[in-house]
DNA sequence: AATTACATGACTGACAACAATCATATAAAT
DNA sequence: ATTTATATGATTGTTGTCAGTCATGTAATT
């Protein structure tokens, strides 16, 4: 028997929301809930998944809520393993009691994950990255601190004039940038107000670590953070002869492989 | 062959943080990335759910890490049809293009869910609730500014005098309010500092709508966000009746049932 | 009113996932 | 060093899931 078409987008409807709520919905749930065949609730799951409202899954159906934590999606799992060799290095730098910006981004985001693997306890911990802020929280008398802004569903971070009027009044002892590239020209980011913000955390900070894939040594980017670079850190997945092949000018001290 | 003991713990601690990270990890995901049998893959996602640190399904197994978003999980208990039924009469004093505040709280989260139910485009929207910023980011033409602050882990809410002071520099709409209580002494909440940014957005909102479940009615708590709440409006599961029986005094058409 | 379009449910064969059992090899215990 | 405990992978039968096809009846269309 058909059936009038809002029907049809209701069901589908209260299906997505009941998805946003839950988290996950298996087949026979749907079946339960809508009275209707798995049938008609595969063809429904299918449906959504094409106006990407959800994810299918093995006997369900999967809410794309998560998926708006991209540095745990498709980039994390690419080189996830050298990345977290990185995360470990920059990690080591962290002692109790700083005051640390960590930025946003995959591979900056596996050294929150080892600064919460090695429990250091007592940090003040400043980040526009959503998924970072929740994930470090949960370290002993660590307190975060979310720059208000403009909220960035794609990358699940602040950014904006806000953003930076807020970081301005913070120091830190030390702080975890990501980039997109490091030449001979200097520092790359994807963004003006990306790049505009990560000055100003440098300036403010006593000490910053640029984290990244060796895959970005030698690459640009659209925007320029800084072309004195010598007072940086660089944590890479690189040694240093592959640093100084892509014209990278930094003291030998400050590559930390 | 038997292996020792760390090595399997450290590979369901890879599976759990893996799975933190991507949401969803199928069986055969697990036997690729660990190299193991889907023998050993199964028992140890039925050891980590028996552990409370993930969710079963067929053919994989789900991230628990909604779970720990308080207002996701507060709708599980048998107020969350009223809430919803809340939550859907607020939001229709939504309107697109408006500027507005949402709160944190599981009923005012209700509200958020019932905005984007009904994919009113075109807002800005402020809230200080993550969760709240996440939903509603999937909605064409909106805008979502989160007040820096302290983020609270258990709220999953950021907070304090940063958060004020950010709150302070718009002017709304409409706001969207929880609380802990109302009585004939006015509004109450439960801390110092939520009353106080309550009381900022408050008076910088051209309507206000307070969203609770009955069972706040005549109730009071610890810290009062207003006395004067003729100039609110009360959205609630219950009639007119028991919101003067609990000697609330407000205009009758300010209470929205 | 007649026709068309299509959403639905029943059914089916193919295939995937599962739980249970067992032999084996290695880590822990003695 | 010997024994015990156990993590693992292979196998098997059972169950669950899926895509496709078809008949049906109701909403749209004309």
């Amino acid at each position: 028997m058909k059936v009038a078409r809002h029907v049809i987008e209701a069901r589908r409807d209260a299906i997505a929301k009941l998805l946003g709520n839950v988290g996950y919905v298996p087949v026979l749930e749907i079946c339960k809930q809508f009275n209707v065949s798995e049938a008609t609730a595969r063809r429904d799951l299918t449906e959504l998944e094409s106006q990407r409202r959800l994810t299918r899954t093995h006997g369900g159906a999967l809410s794309d809520f998560n998926r708006n934590f991209p540095p745990l999606d498709s980039r994390k799992t690419d080189e996830a393993e050298a990345k977290q060799k990185v995360g470990l290095k920059a990690a080591s730098f962290v002692k109790a009691g700083m005051t640390i910006y960590i930025d946003s981004g995959s591979t900056v985001y596996c050294a929150a994950e080892a600064i919460v693997a090695a429990r250091i306890p007592d940090l003040q911990i400043i980040t526009t990255s959503i998924p970072t802020a929740q994930l470090v929280c949960t370290l002993p008398g660590v307190e975060v601190y979310i720059p208000g802004g403009l909220y960035l569903a794609q990358q699940a971070m602040v950014a904006g004039d806000r953003t930076l009027e807020e970081v301005a009044r913070w120091n830190f002892d030390l702080a975890l940038l990501g980039a997109q590239g490091i030449d001979e020209n200097g520092l790359w980011n994807s963004q003006r107000d990306i790049s505009h913000q990560q000055r100003e955390v440098i300036r403010r900070s006593d000490q910053t670590l640029i984290c990244m894939h060796k895959s970005k040594l030698g690459r640009s980017g659209p925007s320029a953070v800084t072309r004195d670079i010598a007072a940086l850190y660089l944590v890479v997945d690189a040694d240093a002869a592959m640093v100084s092949k892509a014209k990278v000018k930094m003291p030998a001290q400050h590559i930390i492989t």
